[in-house]
RNA sequence: GGCGACGUGGCCAAGUGGUAAGGCAGAGGUCUGCAAAACCUUCAUCACCGGUUCGAAUCCGGUCGUCGCCUCCA
């Protein structure tokens, strides 16, 4: 079946075809590392995640890099953001930024995010940097003024082409002070001249000084993906100018189309307004996981396409989060009649419901990754499963497994949102086996009818934060979520 | 001011020409020692106005409203 892509430069949907059957390249700009990741970087992130982990299921061999920017990226005050913090944490540059990639790998790893294949970062390709802008002078797409080098936007016709803006107008809308070396109001800076008291600085044809914020990822994605790659992903924020610059340096630098498929991602926002620090409106990733699993924090993220914009409120996350325990207590109902099924092949009946939603969901997320409407996929299973398991009579052993193997994939190696396991150390096997003991000696009591003693077990243990359920066919625990 | 996106039931959110997926919440019911869970039933004509069409939430025009970008942001 074929794959569509939402193409932003394209403004269309477009069947999706790599450049080399099979394999995908694909580039998504990372975080500036200068603080905590918050919750919308968890939203872009999680859905390329989805989206590299559907790519992968569906048999593409995905090449992912996501760039991690240490360098360059400048404040409105004309101040490195790197450079701030490290002043403000009496810290060294690279400090901060070890700091903060460190915790960025961490937030996404705790939210389940894969990592990418590379993550190269700014600092650390100076020379592929140096010789684009070597490369952009060369051919009279920029020049140097000072020690500072800017690209000429009027050399490039193409400027404007994936955010639909024009030169003319921008130049009109332009509030920022022009700075008067510059030829163009709009041209910006690929090198700039460090002052002396600028401490991150390399040599350079130039002088010494640093690389400017775009030219970062369109050298590091020429480095790892080529000249012309597959998809290009992104926050849409970042549209103007962060990716219409990219795309400028990088086809007039090689003659060649840049990224073939755009992919841009709607903005978060927190109670209706977008995060800032002026604000002070910001949820962290770390504050967000004290809050919620990760799993339902990825279903809430899941929950609307990946190109909308989505809102942040308790009222929808728990929404979401209830959702997410649904279709989680389906699965770890199967699980928990896994473990004692009598040995037997998978119905037909639930052979044509494993079937129908494994193909269903195949096609909402071949739609342009409609992860909701995949995620409603997983919701009409999760209806089906229980009543097959609570209305149908005890499953065999073939059924019980394809229904856990297609949860496995679809939410677990697509979604992310469904655990191998409910958990996994030591410590879990002994707190189930605990659990299970109590449980066991708590059916007594209650086959003696001694509904105190099975209630204070039960009072107890959901003080503790584990709930009972007693079934006709036994009692089964979960932890509370 | 310019560019762009959006406006679907109480809330979140799919659907982009053939009479509205799903989740949360609510109501009623089944099951149950109780509880929990689950299941069943029930709950919208798609901001507004006009047009195209046999037929529109879905296409076109207009109005109102919300948000994003244009300056750092995923």
């Amino acid at each position: 079946m074929s794959l569509k892509i939402y193409n932003v430069l394209t403004r269309k949907k477009e069947e999706f075809v790599p450049l080399v059957e099979g394999k995908v390249s694909m580039y998504v700009c990372g975080p500036t590392v200068y603080d905590y990741s918050h919750i919308g970087h968890a939203k872009t992130y999680v859905s390329f995640d989805v989206i590299v982990r559907f790519l992968r299921y569906i048999g593409n061999d995905v090449l992912y890099v996501q760039n991690i920017t240490d360098v360059g990226h400048m404040l409105d005050t004309g101040e490195d953001r790197i450079l701030k913090k490290a002043r403000q944490l009496s810290a060294r540059p690279m400090q901060v930024v070890e700091t903060y990639m460190r915790e960025y790998f961490a937030d996404m790893d705790a939210l389940g995010v894969e990592r990418p294949d590379i993550s190269p970062r700014a600092s650390g390709h100076i020379p592929e940097q140096i010789e684009m802008i070597q490369d952009l002078i060369e051919k009279g797409h920029a020049y140097e003024v000072d020690g500072n080098v800017y690209f000429s936007v009027v050399s490039f016709a193409e400027y404007g082409k994936l955010s639909g803006r024009r030169v003319e107008e921008l130049e009109e809308g332009t509030r920022e002070a022009v700075r008067e070396d510059k030829r163009h109001p709009l041209d910006f800076a690929l090198w700039k001249k460090a002052e002396p008291e600028h401490i991150m600085r390399w040599s350079s044809p130039w002088g010494e000084g640093f690389p400017g914020w775009h030219i970062e990822c369109s050298a590091m994605a020429n480095r790892y993906l080529g000249t012309t790659f597959d998809i290009h992903g992104g926050g849409i924020d970042n549209i103007f100018p962060h990716n219409e610059c990219e795309i400028a340096q990088s086809e007039a630098a090689h003659g060649e189309p840049f990224a073939r498929y755009w992919m841009l991602t709607g903005s978060l926002t927190l109670d209706g307004v977008k995060m800032s620090k002026s604000l002070g409106n910001t949820l962290t990733v770390k504050e967000a996981l004290r809050r919620w699993r990760p799993e339902a924090i990825r279903a809430f993220i899941l929950s609307s396409h990946y190109s909308n914009p989505l809102d942040f409120s308790d009222e929808a996350i728990e929404a979401a989060a209830k959702g997410w325990q649904r279709i989680w207590g389906a699965v770890t109902l199967v699980r928990e009649q896994l473990r004692q099924a009598a040995d037997g092949a998978l119905s037909s009946e639930a052979a044509l419901i494993v079937d129908n939603a494994k193909a269903a969901f195949i096609e909402k997320m071949s739609d342009d990754f409609n992860a909701p409407a995949a995620l409603a996929v997983l919701q009409e299973l999760t209806r089906q499963v229980n009543v097959l398991l609570n209305e149908q009579g005890p499953q065999t052993k073939g059924t019980l497994t394809a229904v856990d193997q297609l949860y496995r994939e679809l939410g677990g190696a697509v979604l992310g949102i469904v655990p191998d396991q409910a958990e996994s150390s030591a410590n879990a096997e002994r707190e189930d086996g605990l659990v299970r003991l109590l449980i066991q000696l708590r059916s007594e009591a209650r086959q003696k009818k001694d509904w105190a003693t099975a209630d204070v077990v039960r009072n107890q243990l959901k003080a503790l934060g584990i709930v009972l359920e007693d079934r006709a066919d036994g009692t089964i625990w979960k932890a509370e979520t």
